[in-house]
DNA sequence: AAAGTACTTGCTAAAGTGGAAAGTTCTTGG
DNA sequence: CCAAGAACTTTCCACTTTAGCAAGTACTTT
């Protein structure tokens, strides 16, 4: 016989980052976007910049996030965008809420 | 003229209240069952006697969920059930959720 | 040299959680 | 009648998360 591994409620496979509305703002702006500077997603989320800059730092600590410093003329330009995990947890974290708010059409 | 109303990330209409995974799983099951029982939500969702309890404190002080007490037999049986304002919060917690996710299939 | 841009970091105070354990109110077994 | 359970509830408490503000960094512009 097969055995029978504990079944686990969707719920546990939620990520817990993006469990926050601020990082899930941020996911799906640049899961949207692509690629987004510090500004834009500053506004495009609503959000004071010493929050973003510290969501942000969690985001690309986990490697959800890559940071790209570079330059507009001489000032600095920090530009956000998904990393290959980062968009794979994103649709694990989109179908899991879908899972538990049960699929059909619902969500 | 038209005053223009400046517009709000459409994070700020998520609900507080269902932002938390153990409600948010709590408030999907009663969507989806009607009504259950206090054990039936417990094992469903996972957690403990206590988190349940506090939880659907919060759910009813809310007015999103009726607690209704009878019994069943001698021993009390605890039911939990969508208000028609939890309901509609419910609803509208999704919608929001698709809206910052992005409609287009993708949630 | 003073001010500004673009962020980052330190600090603090408020809130939100969950688990353990004790408490309630009945009911049932010995 | 008393000890045990069942079905929750509430208290206590330790922890984690967050936001906001103020200060700091590294340049550039006036």
């Amino acid at each position: 016989m097969t055995a029978t591994v504990p079944e686990q409620h969707p719920r546990h496979r939620l990520d817990d980052l993006l469990q926050n509305p601020v990082r899930f703002s941020i996911m799906a702006a640049l899961d949207r976007a692509g690629t987004l500077g510090f500004k834009e997603v500053r506004d495009a989320v609503e959000i004071t910049d010493s929050a973003l800059s510290k969501q942000a730092s969690a985001l690309e600590a986990a490697g959800y996030v890559s940071v790209g410093k570079s330059f507009a003329g001489k000032m600095p330009r920090t530009s956000l965008s998904l990393t290959r995990q980062g968009r794979a947890a994103w649709k694990a974290h989109l179908a899991t809420l879908r899972e538990i708010a049960g699929s059909a059409g619902e969500l």
